[in-house]
DNA sequence: CAGGGGCGGGG
DNA sequence: GTGTACGCCCCTG
């Protein structure tokens, strides 16, 4: 029987003659795309029955059939399977189902039995299901035993006698197309794909890259010209079937790009054969849409970044050309997009720069797919489900996942999903959090920074936190969780399974920072590798709280903050004893003033205290700060970000809490703030500082200034008419409105506030409507420049009378 | 201050 | 399809 070995790229299954059958789809070694089917995978789920009724329970179970319109559902089989619940042992049915579907019609039937205590694991998807049990791991080289058929599909079906995976090696170079749309919009942002048509469709991938469109225009040879739009979507399907990849990649392609091409071709009453066996495009969901093709895996880079990376990046903007700015070095090419409905209509010789856009964006989808790939890798390996789930899921998911693999190996059942009620009970409940020790507001010089190395998953590795290990029996009273309002402990004769599956990441991770120390030039997947558990792990304790985690414990959760309040708490009054002044402290972090002392004194400090921490505790030396400027925080709102900055002694300036970046700042404003803080940190020089205040302020009063720097922009959010407040950007909208210029929901406004009496939104005008002497540099100062800087002038001793004095009527700076 | 509602990305 | 929606921010009662 041949031997065919591939890199699983995605799964489904089908229903063939009564009988679900996986079909693996993959990337063959020697470089085909091929399909592995496998017929003998049995649908489950277990019930636990009620003490007493087990017999009479199991002749129930396995007679039960359910019939609808829909089908037949039947119990084929119950098994007597020993199996672990909350770290107990425990004797439950296994209970083998006709059909996948069948799972959860025979569990809602069984549902008011007396003789059924509970049920369990009949939620967790048939295609998961089997990945797991057959611990087959996708993009992981698996080896199958095949034999051929004729089934037809566009790549040869292989029919598997036994799968199984032979090593850890990954799919590095898998082929990758990526897919953007560009539509015509003739109303500013408004998406309508019912009624606006795509324009172009352009794909990129290596050694390949097209627009169709269907317009003439000149162009040059990467556009492709075609009759009509039905044609552009049949292109496109064929283009996929020729460039065979293994990933479909788009940017946002789950919430724009693909439903808008299915709504396209319903429109043609078109059918988009994309999938490998011939079905169709498939978009389910209606607020979270989602866009699957069977056998090709479709990534959705945008949702993979903003739900997994995002919280490591710098932005918070998540548009394409942000995104790349920050991973790839490059940005989107500037095209006038808001010209391309009338250039489409009436000029098409200006057409070719959108084509030039489409494939651009396509490019960086691609370029971004390739340069996230080791991370995907690995985060699948680890979480063990098809790349379409994996590069989908919150952490929270990846989380629940992780353990649901781990649950296998220790034979745990997989907990339920809490129901509505019991997630209510769960959100109404709150433990307390981190220890924060406020700061007094002002300039500090010679700061040293601590952490300890992921705290609250090393807590949970050392103190055994887990579901099972709480308050057990056999260590009654003994090891307390440092909490007054709980009487809690932890077993320290058993070993818990979250606690367990925990130790072994933080292991794992720890292995790999040792090869990678070793390494002059660092692979790049050990990296990925080594921040993909450093993830995982971190995610751990938000997930023990989170109200829908199958494995939810408040108890948990509320030991683990205790835990690390009391280390934090202990290293401040150690650290204070022997004469630091503590600055600041959050959670896992101290700030501490050297004062009189050396950086050397830190260090003993620091191997003072890892001296004396259990397991794999330990408190690290984060950095030293030359200066910092702690800021108080604005009255009343309480849990808002702590606001410093610091400089460390390359130059590098560390922000937190300031809102440098917000959408309806003026430039002028955020450009104060920023060069004040460098002022401080750099020179400590804060009459430098106020001085270029002063000579800013200046220029506004003698409109020197920039209109660029005084304009300020902001994104229509709904049509002017359904606006009931006229907000300044609402009364800019008006104006454009008023000259002829197409707007509505998702127009981008700019706008400059002017000279006059009443309120703000009368005294709005277009950037093209006057002159630099035009805006009103009162406004500017008052309301965008001194406000971002204010605070930080305070704890220098500045009050704000002091920085800027009132409007004269002097022609000359009246400030000096 | 809680709870509802809208939005993100995409042209 | 082992069905059906996330999480944050803003506004209002």
């Amino acid at each position: 029987m041949p031997i065919v070995q591939f890199f699983l790229t995605d799964v489904q299954y089908r229903i063939i003659g009564g009988k679900a059958i996986i079909y693996l789809y993959g990337r063959a070694t020697d470089g085909e795309q091929i399909c592995v089917t496998d017929a003998h995978f049995e649908p489950y789920f277990y019930v636990l029955p009620k003490k007493g009724k087990e017999s009479s329970l199991r002749a129930e179970l396995e007679k039960l059939q359910v019939k609808d319109e829909s089908g037949t559902f039947s119990v084929v089989r119950v098994d007597d399977v020993s199996k672990r619940l909350r770290e107990h042992e425990i004797n439950v049915f296994k209970v083998v189902t006709n059909l996948p579907s069948a799972v959860p019609v025979i569990r809602e039937s069984i549902k008011g039995w007396d003789s059924v205590d509970a049920a369990y694991e009949y939620d967790i998807k048939y295609v998961r299901r089997y990945l797991l049990d057959r611990k087959l791991t996708p993009l992981v080289l698996t080896e199958a035993n095949v034999e051929p058929t004729q089934e037809k599909s566009k790549v040869p079906v292989l029919s598997a006698k036994s799968i199984r995976q032979v090593s850890e090696e990954t799919l590095r170079n898998p082929r990758i197309l990526a897919v953007d749309i560009e539509t015509y919009n003739p109303k500013g942002k408004l998406i309508n794909p019912k009624e606006y048509p795509i324009v172009m469709l352009g794909l990129y991938g290596e050694d390949f890259q097209k627009v169709v469109s269907w317009k003439q225009f000149p162009s040059e040879p990467f556009v492709e010209h075609v009759p009509s739009e039905a044609d552009v979507l049949l292109r496109f399907v064929e283009l996929v079937e020729q460039v065979k990849p293994d990933i479909l990649v788009s940017y946002n392609g789950d919430g724009f790009d693909l439903p808008y091409i299915r709504t396209r071709a319903d429109k043609y009453k078109l059918r988009l054969p994309v999938g490998l066996d011939y079905t169709d495009l498939k978009i389910q969901g209606t607020a979270n849409k989602t866009a699957q093709m069977a056998g090709v895996a479709h990534v959705d880079i945008f949702r993979f970044i903003r739900r997994v990376i995002g919280r490591s990046m710098k932005t918070d903007t998540f548009t394409l050309d942000e995104v790349s700015k920050e991973l790839l070095g490059t940005q989107k090419v500037a095209v006038p997009l808001d010209r391309l409905a009338d250039d489409w209509d009436n000029h098409p010789e200006n057409l070719h720069q959108f084509a030039v856009y489409n494939v651009h964006d396509a490019r960086l989808t691609n370029d971004l797919i390739v340069k996230l790939w080791p991370n995907i890798v690995e985060l699948v390996k680890i979480v063990g489900l098809p790349l379409w789930d994996v590069s989908r899921m919150s952490f929270s998911q990846l989380v629940e996942w992780f353990v649901i693999k781990q649950a296998a190996d220790f034979n745990e059942i997989v907990l339920n999903k809490p129901n509505y009620a019991e997630q209510m009970e769960r959100m109404g409940k709150r433990f307390k959090g981190a220890f924060v020790f406020e700061p007094t507001p002002g300039l500090y010089k010679d700061i040293v920074v601590f952490d300890y190395k992921s705290l609250y998953p090393s807590i949970i590795a050392s103190h055994n936190i887990s579901i099972g290990t709480l308050n057990c029996q056999c260590c009654q009273g003994i090891k307390r969780v440092p909490l007054e309002t709980a009487n809690l402990w932890f077993c320290t004769k058993r070993k818990g399974f979250i606690s367990t599956i925990i130790a072994d990441l933080i292991e794992r991770r720890n292995r790999i920072k040792d090869i990678l120390k070793k390494e002059e030039k660092k692979d790049p997947l050990l990296s990925a590798r080594s921040e993909s558990l450093k993830l995982l792990a971190n995610a751990f304790y938000g997930y023990l709280g989170f109200a829908q985690a199958r494995w939810y414990s408040f108890e948990c959760g509320e030991s683990v903050t205790a835990y690390g309040r009391d280390y934090i708490t202990q290293v401040i009054e150690k650290a204070q004893k022997i004469g630091f002044k503590v600055l600041y402290s959050d959670t896992d972090s101290i700030f501490l003033l050297l004062d009189s002392r050396s950086k050397n004194d830190a260090l003993t400090f620091i191997d003072e205290i890892n001296k004396h921490l259990p397991g794999v505790m330990e408190l690290d030396y984060e950095n030293y700060y030359p200066r910092g400027i702690f800021v108080a925080l604005k009255s009343g709102t309480e849990g808002a970000k702590k606001r410093y900055a610091l400089i460390d002694e390359k130059g590098n300036l560390k922000i937190r809490g300031f809102e440098t970046v917000r959408r309806n700042t003026s430039p002028i404003a955020k450009k104060v703030q920023k060069t004040v803080l460098e002022i401080v940190l750099k020179e400590g020089d804060a009459e430098k500082a106020v001085a270029f205040l002063r000579q800013k302020v200046d220029e506004l009063r003698k409109h020197i200034t920039n209109m660029e720097e005084v304009t300020i922009h902001t994104v229509l959010q709904k049509e002017v008419s359904e606006y009931e407040s006229v907000g300044p950007h609402v009364a800019a909208a008006q104006r454009m409105a008023n000259r002829g210029t197409p707007i509505g929901a998702g127009t981008h406004i700019r706008y400059v506030v002017t000279k006059g009496k009443g309120p703000i939104r009368d005294r709005v005008h277009l950037p093209d409507e006057i002159t630099k002497d035009d805006y009103d540099p009162e406004y500017y100062i008052e309301n965008q420049v001194i406000p971002g800087v204010e605070r930080i002038f305070a704890v220098l001793g500045f009050k704000k009378e002091d920085l800027v004095q009132e409007k004269t009527q002097s022609t000359l700076g009246s400030f000096l």
